[in-house]
DNA sequence: GAGGACATTTTTGTATACAATACTGCCGAC
DNA sequence: GTCGGCAGTATTGTATACAAAAATGTCCTC
């Protein structure tokens, strides 16, 4: 994406770059990320880039394996359902604060957000749907002004992402944006508490809606290549 | 500590190094982490000190500022009420889990807890004792089998502990202990409700024992040597 | 022909050298 | 006397070079 910048890219805008590129599953879980590779791509040092995946291992969107690299985080059953479980306590009462504060413009924040993802959608570019939902929830957060929660959020959706990419098993993939409008329509009518329930059943459909039967598309890439 | 190691010291090694002389106060808020310092101390090349502050970095418990270096982080009168709301969202429910999977050596563990705790405030180890008071509660998360919600956890008792160094006002050193007292006996009894109430207040109690009025006490370490 | 050991190659881990930026002290002008 | 600019110094940012480890491919032995 960033291949031709002028100024020579940052540690910060590699690394925005390439969870960008995992939210929207263009880098599926289990990639191997080379450092020289992203350094040519990048027209970097290698230094750089290794800053730039150490910064997305502490957000555990790669992981770092001793002499042997950089991967793509292939999150197992059990932190699928730890990380909705974090969620689950965090962003219904988050929900609940971010309506208390609402206001047309917010209103309208979340407005255009839904429009984007509806665009993407119908665009069929299911990885980029995909994480502005992600960013809907993102946005819920901020507004609740709470600038660390909304940091864990951040990290708990880039996870649900990699998540999603892995698990997610292709049923409606309109309930979504339905769920999103449900809770627009409670904060534009301040129902704090409608708010906080809607969340709280549109993150228990999310786990639901995923594969989460413990088969072994856990370790590494060679299963999933086996199995295709 | 450990400047005399046999092995060579570890990014890794030297970010729990640095994070556990920052989390007993040995490093107060504020204190400037130069590399060719660290890297002198640890005897490593400052390759490897980046690579550890920036670790410490993401869980915020250093700051970065560009082409400044790194200091240990002050969070702000903002900040320490929002890592106090987060973990007001996390740690009860926590604790009611951890009671619910509670055993013999689980409560153990916890006594143990608390009298090295006991052994620290007496030895006049103020340090080691909020060090030891924040691994109370980073336990009670691990007991509860959710290692994501542990690790948001850690990180935020981390910040805690800078939180205290900050904003601590000295008047009941004693008060925390008898808090985590009650919530052994209620995890001992197998009352979960109570747990979680008692983790609520808790918290509750930690945050008013805290001097949070809007005070300039926030930004650099100007104002601080000013007052002083 | 199969298994294991060794050498090769690739890739990461670490240190060092250079460049850029910000801070400190000095000097001159107003 | 004070303010503004300028040079020197120190520290971080980045790149490159070297060392170590792991993976792979080849060859020899059984």
């Amino acid at each position: 994406m960033n291949e031709l910048r002028s100024s020579p890219a940052t540690a910060e805008s590699v690394a925005a770059d390439l969870e960008r590129a995992i939210h929207e599953h263009r880098l599926p879980p289990g990639t191997k990320l080379g450092e020289d590779e992203l350094g040519e791509v990048y027209g970097i040092s290698r230094t750089t880039v290794r800053a730039a995946l150490q910064s997305l291992a502490h957000h555990r969107l790669v992981e770092l394996r001793r002499n042997r690299g950089a991967f793509v985080a292939q999150p197992t059953v059990r932190e699928a359902r730890e990380v909705f479980e974090a969620r689950a306590l965090l962003e219904p009462r988050t929900a609940r604060s971010a309506c208390q504060r609402m206001d047309a413009d917010k209103l309208q924040t979340l407005q255009d957000h839904i429009d984007a993802e509806h665009a993407a959608i119908d665009a069929g570019d299911a990885g980029r749907a995909v994480y502005l939902s992600g960013q809907f929830h993102i946005e819920i957060a901020r507004m609740a002004d709470q600038a660390t929660i909304e940091a864990i959020i951040s990290e708990l959706v880039a996870r649900s992402s990699l998540i999603i990419a892995l698990y997610w098993q292709r049923r409606a993939a309109l309930c979504e944006s339905h769920a999103h409008h449900a809770l627009i329509d409670a904060f534009a009518a301040g129902k704090d508490d409608l708010a906080e329930d809607l969340m709280k059943s549109h993150l228990l459909d999310l786990v639901t809606s995923l594969d989460l039967r413990n088969r072994t598309s856990i370790p590494g890439s060679l299963r999933e290549a086996l199995s295709q």
